[in-house]
DNA sequence: AATGAATGAGATTTCATTCAT
DNA sequence: CATGAATGAAATCTCATTCAT
């Protein structure tokens, strides 16, 4: 029982610091001077386990697409309505965005859209979210409970709020303050602002 | 009549491609020398203008935000209906920031949130957003045209899903695939995806 | 009347004190550091002058082959007969080496070869050679002191033997020695070692 | 019957992969990583056969010259007249060198000629090419073959135009063009180029 | 008002070498 | 024997900033 079952690898534990330090600095500002101080490392011992500095940000994107994804078909499969799958989605969504800031901001920073991965890892990411919200509302509509014109779009359209649900995180608003948000939202979401008529 | 005049002030032109290459590539990956090349004018020349490069970047924060607000409210008053004033918001909105993609980021990127007139940007900004909305859903309800339990947290339920939208516009979508998307997401916000019982 | 007028510019000056280094300790071993050093300026500034290592090396090398071919023209015009031309060319081009010993090293070194400049500077000089030798040969069969089979053969036969004379350079031989060995190589260039019959 | 005889010892493997990177890469840009990875071993296990880089350089060299010295003695021996004996000993110095790479270019680079061990290698080699020229030529007058002012000079002289021909070969010339150009070098070194009067 | 020149500080990366196992 | 891991030292290169003119 080496302590390296405890530090369960030190590939791990860099991608795991850089990952906290480009969430806090961002790619360009991040130094792997930092990341190796951080880690009691000599700044050479990094390249010992990375080709470079984008190697390591590939694989943190990487992971944290993974453990996005995975979080997310948790919670959602956990939920039994349609309206209470949604919000366990966006509310799961939310949470992980707010753990796995790289993988936000990489599909927002121009220059990083040069590298090829962050490119791919976006469109996979866009494509998982659009079949699950598709498959949620796709539900609902089974179970009697939504009606709508185009599944697609609304689809569409709903990924587009959720979007602005990662912008609030990064002011660190206070969780209760979004889930009460998070409520009107969904309020909105299922009945509309418009007045019913009759 | 100086040639100033023409040049509207290097001043301002500086500002300008300045506003260019750190929506392109980042407030750290935009170098002075960037601005200097495009410009066709010395590195150090920059520095007669600015004290530093921050100083740059806090001008065209300020401009930006100034223009995207002007052209809300025009676009705003211009309109009619309650409907109508926000689908024109939130269209203008997207618009300007597709043009002020710094002022965007600025909210975003972690380390830029150590300028302090980033923070007083960002905050100014909400406030005047926050109001906007407010005034167009009482509006509504004036007009009998809208209702809803509370005016104030609907409002932010809005604001948040409107910053969806900026997300979209990083990916460069094509104008007419997001007016359409627009429609499908104000109608949602208008109606719903409950079914409408009875 | 300017210091710079004395020091004729930094950037020729970085070339001189490039080529001492360059020569003395090759391209590998020679910093970027090693060259500011000897010129009492930071490192970062010689960045100014130049883009990179490379491009230093490059300016090194074809100003050595510019004075190399200028040298060698003039010492061989400025003899009569085709012996003493050919002697003065190979003296030249001896001496000229021992001075441009960058310019020959290029030629040599493997993984230099990988710069397009030093594939097209060393087929140039080699093209230039070639045709002065030709020259030299021709002049010296229409004067009727030369006579051979082949004039393309033997000049790139001797051209053959005169890299040999770069070879020893490398080692110091002191002038002298070299003038004298030069002698006998042209006694045998000229004559031969066979024993002539009758 | 290790796998070791097989293998033939690890010590000459990583001799035998190092003289051929060197010859490629040169000694400077040649790294112990490159040689390890080429054996697939691990950088460290290198260091349990040499000392050092240095010290790996050292075995190709010694081992180079003793390769080379051993097929010239060979070649020459096996030839009858003094001229074949010449044409035998440049040809298949010429071809040692092809493989020998190291072992020519060890006594070109500045500085590589600080170890004392390539400054001896190159004396002794020196001497031993002397003493066979100086042999060929007093064989060839002895037969009554060949004829010259001074012997010592004269083998200094060939010797300088053979280095001639190492050069040529870091440019892969390919063999038959080679071989051509050595007939008519052996044909110059013969008959020489003068008109012979009468 | 403008800039050429220069630089300090720091970033990324490379590599020979060591050491514990 | 062999090697995974680690590192010091150094190399290349970048860039915001200063300064004299």
């Amino acid at each position: 029982m080496k302590e390296q079952a405890i530090e369960k690898g030190k590939k791990e534990q860099i991608i795991k610091i850089a990952q906290e330090l480009f969430a806090r600095f961002g790619f360009a500002k991040t130094t792997i001077e930092d990341i190796a101080r951080s880690l009691r490392m000599a700044k050479a011992s990094i390249y010992y386990y990375f080709r470079n500095k984008e190697a390591i940000y590939e694989e943190v994107i990487k992971k944290e697409g993974r453990i996005t994804k995975d979080e997310i078909i948790k919670a959602v499969s956990e939920q039994e309505t349609p309206q209470q799958k949604l919000k366990a989605y966006i509310l799961t969504r939310f949470r992980a965005f707010k753990k796995m800031a790289n993988y936000y901001t990489a599909f927002k920073e121009e220059y990083l859209k040069n590298y090829s991965f962050v490119i791919e890892a976006r469109n996979r990411y866009r494509e998982f979210e659009l079949n699950l919200i598709k498959n949620i509302l796709n539900y609902g509509i089974k179970r009697g409970e939504f009606e709508m014109e185009d599944v697609d779009l609304t689809a569409e359209a709903i990924l587009t709020a959720m979007n602005g649900f990662e912008y609030q995180f990064t002011f660190d608003t206070p969780e209760e303050e979004l889930e009460r948000n998070l409520d009107t939202l969904l309020n909105v979401l299922f009945r509309g602002i418009e007045k019913r008529k009759g």
